[in-house]
This record gives C-alpha cells, structure tokens and sequence, in this order.
RNA sequence: GCACCCAUAGCUCAAUUGGAUAGAGCAUCUGACUACGAAUCAGAAGGUUGCAGGUUCGACUCCUGCUGGGUGCACCA
C-alpha cells in the first residue's frame, strides 16, 4: 500500500507508541492502548490521544505529568500543527490543513479510496439468511439478509475471500409433513400461482392434523424415514419442494440484490452427521441420557446440548458441528460468521464451544439480532399475523414512487420506477443497517420505510445533488479539468467536511471488525450532514476559479466515498432522484 | 428456578468499548428557495442515561442488588 494512502490517525498511533516507548524506556506499553483516535469533540482539536492517562494508571502517577513529559520529549511529525495537553490529560493533536490536502488527492488517485487490503489470504465464511424451505419469507428474515449482505461486502472491500453461503433450512422432520400433506391435498393450481405459500399451507395444515391424528402422525413419520432411506419418489419431491422454493427466494434476493456462493442447505451434510457423532463419542464428549446422546456442558454453564435424539435422528446441533468440520477442511477459513436472530444464542455458544472442544482451530463468530415484532405481538405463522416479505418490497416501491413523482413530475414513468425501486429497497435496508441491531425491533411501515432525516434516501439525494453539481460544471466549464487545480480548504465547513472524508477506510475497518454495519452508516450520515451543510452554504460554480475546482474536487471525493460506502451496505445510488 | 439480552430527550436511535459540556433524526417552534436540486439548510426547545449502592482522576459504559420488558433452557431449527 502507498504510505500516503494510510490515515493519518495510524501514522499518529505509531507516532505516540515510539514517542511514549522513549519517555517511559523500562515500561511494558503493549497491554497500554496507545491508539490515536478521531476527537470526541470538535474544539479539541482534531484527533486525540488518551493513553497518557491510561499509562498514568498503570505507573499509579499523574496523568497530566505524564502527558507532559509526552509533549516535551515529542517530535512532531511534519503534517502536525501543534499538540496540547488538556483536561486530566488528554494529548490533543491539530493536523495541518495542507495535510489534510494532500491526504484528500492520495485518496481520490486510489481506485479503492485508501482501503487497506487486511484479508489478504484470508478466507471468511459468511453464514446468513438461511431461510426455511415451504415457508415464505417474511419481515423477520429480512435482517440476517441484509446485515450478512452487508459483512460480506464489506470484507470483501477489505480484500478478503469471502464465501456467503446460505444455509437453507431443506432437511428435517416437517418434510415428512409436508409430503403427507402434498399427496393428500396439494392444490395444482395453487402451486403453480404462488408455490410457497401453498407448500406452506399444506405444512400448516399437516402438522396440525399430526397434533390431532395419531395415524397421520405415523404416515408422516413413515414418509420421512422413506426420504431419509433415499426413496426415489419422495427424494423426487423433495427436490421439487427445495426448487419451487429456491426460485422464489431468489426472485426476491434479486431484488434486494443479494447474492451466494452457494446454497448449502442442512441436507449437503447429511451423510456426515454419523461420523460427527462418531467422532463426539471417541473424544469423550457425548453420553447418553435417557436415550440420546448428549454433550453435557453444565460444568461450562451452557447446559446439554442433544446431538442424537432418542429415535436415531440426528438434531441441527450435529448438522452445525458437521457443517464446521466440513468448511474447515474444504476452505480453510481463518473466521466462519453466522448472522441469526437471538434466540439462538445458546446454541451456538454450545456448539462453538464443542468445535473447539474437538480442536476446530477456526474463529467462529455469531452476530445476532434482535428479533423482529409487530406493535401487538410477536408475529407468528400459526397467528396468522406475518408480513410477507415481497408485500414489504413492493409497499417500500409504492412509497418511493409517489415522492418520486411529486418531485420530478417531468421524469418518464420507466426512470421514475427504475428509482423508486433504488430509493425503496434502500430505505428498508439502511432502516435495519443503521442501528445496533441487538435490541428488538418493532416493526412500523412508517419506521421501516422513513425517506427523511436519517435515511437512505437522505444520502441518495445528497448523492444526487452532488452528481448535478459535477454535470453543470462539465457544462459551463468543458475545457476545464478540476484535477489540474489543487485542493485548497479555506472556510472552515470545507476543512470540517475534508477531515471526515479522510476517514472513510477507519469506518470501513471499524465496521467490518466489529460486525457492525452500523458503523459504516453512521460514518455516511455524519459525512453527507457535514456535505449537505457545506453544499448549502458555500457556493461552487460561482466561486472563482481556483476555489471553483478545489470545491468541486470536494464534491467529487464526497460522491465516491458516499457511491462505494453505501454499495457497502446494498444501497444504490442513482444519478437522479 | 437458572442463563443471556435490552432500558438514554415526547418518539426512533447514537455515544469510537472507561474519557472532556451525553449527540443525531422524527415531532414542536423560528428563519432561509430570482446561487449549484428545499427529499435541503440555519437556529430554538427538549436529559437525575429505569432505581439504589460500589469501583477511580473520570461511569451511559465495569461490579453488586433491585424494577420492568424480551428470549432461551432435552429430543423443532
């Protein structure tokens, strides 16, 4: 990587490190956090540093002498202004503008606008979505969509292999259930205008008349165990109920423009379960209580998990543990990320603590939501009460649609279509990208589908504008290339605006280490605040030249880090809204 | 009963993982379209961070105990 493409705020860790290694020669400064940091507050300068007083902790001595021992024996690197002590001891550090200049150009000549290349050789399994087969998917699935959707693009900008691999839930006892039940009342017509509803229906009703009918009951039993032998005509349908439903679900990932590496359902591992458990019993690891066959984690304080039911069957705690061996041995990875709802946090603790238990040297990580409830109640299929998620899509669609409209009148209708779909998927993907997605969330149209304030299409417009901006100056001014004029900050929301736009690839790193899309959202809405703040106050095209270009430059570095930020999360950005 | 999670402005959420005066958006109020797109901007108002203790230079953040809500806890995934 070019040295000027690295943020300032590491050259400035690195700086503080040596700095502080020389005040203090015989102190052990690795456990110290010596990180240099953006300012917490605007009047202090523009990035701090807080380890004086953390040292200070360590050594049981004053943090502001120990700043100040820092200050005297510090030499400044040469794109700093000045430091300060202040407060119980903070080191507070002032860039010099021209640097921050110079830091802007070396990020608009990079292609990847300064994003460190930190998964080089690295491979990252990205588990999510994972929906059911025979179930539609409703507003529920749509975070472990779009927040997987989005660590996956975000390592990957950050150079790592990444393989998404949707982990379908295609194997189990409803499908016992569900072939009973397609036999003996499947609607022809029903499957073919809406397949998974229908496949859903005759679920529901089956495993309905299960809880009642104990015949039926045994004739689904019987109908799985012949799926699970390999019967051709069950496998045969089996493979049906798995197509029609994979082709609807990727009409909608289509839409939301999410895509896999593979769709290994919970069937690719079946014929591993057996040696997995095999293997459990000779590490010593399971034992059997009253039937099946458990790994008792109570010493560990995450109770029994069953990995062998009483009847032989195998449970989805095997099929995880299988899933794992398999990946590690097939890919290598250095990291496997599941991106699930809450409720399944005990089990993945069980089952991660078993993989490593059995010597799986792979982190694995479990990125979890909070779930998803109406304002009434938790929705549930059997209440009748879901949202379907196409029904979502299309009303975000509508919304945007009508703002489109009253906005741009003069728009041809296929245009003003073609951005209602940008403005109306976006708006629900950054509805759910945008928080800390641990809390539950309850669901409202008017919540998931906000266009104002901080929304997506708060950024989109701010997109917009600035691609207007950048075709009125190609106008007025064809002869001209900003590019050949440097880049000059003068007013003070310019300065503010060019110090943000610096740390794009901190956010992008910060987000994806943290597994927190959030992040990167914030960063964005913080970006285009500062932007649509200079845009309306500062003007551009009828600046002097000289000024003219150094805006207008700006405005360009803004447009790309919002463009490649918001692709990192799914959002599109047209040129027009 | 045990375990995990959540509680911040009227509402929806932040707070760089222990830092300085807790910040945004919506809603409310006041201003700004004969400058580049008003889906915007400038400003005002809004807080005992659920309660009570504790740890320390410093707590929304960590510890203990409560209150209220959510979710799990043996053959569904």
């Amino acid at each position: 990587m070019k040295k000027e493409s690295i943020s300032l705020e590491t050259q400035l860790s690195a700086w503080c490190a040596e700095t502080f290694a020389a005040c203090f020669p015989g102190v052990d400064l690795s456990t110290i956090p010596l990180a240099v940091i953006p300012s917490r507050n605007e009047e202090f300068g523009d990035c701090q540093c807080e380890a004086a007083m953390k040292l200070a902790k360590e050594l049981k001595t004053n943090p502001r002498a120990v700043a100040q021992q820092f200050k005297e024996k510090a030499v400044l690197p040469a794109f700093v202004e000045k430091i300060e002590i202040a407060g119980p001891g903070f080191i507070n550090i002032y860039l010099k503008t021209a640097a921050l200049a110079d830091q802007l150009t070396a990020m608009q000549s990079d292609k990847k606008l300064g994003l460190p290349n930190l998964g080089k050789n690295q491979t990252v399994i990205i588990d999510y979505s994972s929906p059911n087969v025979a179930k539609p998917m409703h507003i529920g699935h749509i975070r472990s969509t779009v927040i997987g959707n989005a660590l996956d693009r975000l390592y990957r900008a950050l150079g790592y292999n990444v393989i998404a691999d949707n982990h379908l839930g295609d194997w189990g006892t409803q499908f016992g259930l569900i072939i009973l039940g397609y036999r003996e009342f499947a609607d022809a017509e029903a499957l073919k205008t809406a397949p998974v509803e229908e496949l859903e229906r005759i679920y529901v009703k089956s495993y309905n008349m299960s809880k009642e009918d104990e015949t039926w009951r045994d004739r689904a039993k019987a109908e799985l165990v012949k799926l699970q032998q390999g019967d051709k005509e069950n496998r045969a349908l089996w493979e049906k109920f798995v197509e029609l439903t994979l082709s609807e679900f990727n009409r909608i990932y289509k839409r939301l423009g999410v895509s896999f590496d593979f769709y290994r359902g919970e069937s690719f591992y079946n014929d591993q379960l057996a040696g997995t458990v095999a293997r459990l019993k000779k590490e010593g690891l399971a034992s059997v209580s009253d039937g099946a066959l458990v790994c008792d984690l109570e010493a560990d304080g995450l109770n029994v998990a069953i990995v062998r039911k009483s009847d032989g069957g195998y449970n989805y705690t095997t099929t995880d543990i299988a899933t794992v061996i398999s990946r590690t041995a097939e890919f290598q990875p250095s990291e496997i990320i599941y991106v699930t709802d809450e409720r399944q946090q005990l089990h993945f603790k069980q089952f991660f603590h078993i993989c490593k238990k059995i010597g799986v040297p792979t982190k694995l990580t479990h990125v979890w939501f909070g779930l998803m409830r109406l304002p009434e109640a938790t929705f549930s299929t059997r209440e009748g009460n879901v949202i379907k998620l196409e029904a979502l899509l299309n009303e975000a669609e509508a919304r945007a649609l009508e703002v489109v409209k009253t906005s741009s009148p003069g728009m041809d209708e296929a245009q003003q279509r073609e951005i209602a779909r940008a403005v109306g998927i976006g708006a629900i993907k950054y509805t759910d990208l945008s928080q800390n997605p641990q809390s539950l969330v309850t669901f409202t149209w008017e919540k998931a589908l906000a266009m104002d304030g901080n929304s997506a299409p708060y950024l989109q417009y701010a997109y917009a504008r600035i691609a207007s901006v950048r075709d009125k100056y190609a106008a007025q001014f064809p002869d001209k290339n900003p590019d050949d004029f440097p880049i000059i900050l003068t007013e003070e929301i310019e300065r503010r605006l060019a110090l943000k736009l610096t740390r794009f690839p901190a956010a992008v790193v910060s987000a994806a280490s943290l597994d927190r899309p959030s992040v990167m959202a914030d960063y964005l809405f913080d970006l285009s605040q500062t932007y649509s703040s200079f845009y309306q106050n500062v003007p551009f095209l009828k600046a002097d030249e000289g000024p003219r270009e150094s805006r207008i430059r700006l405005c360009a570095l803004t447009a790309a880090i919002l463009k490649n930020g918001l692709a990192l999360l799914g959002i599109e950005t047209p040129e027009r809204i």
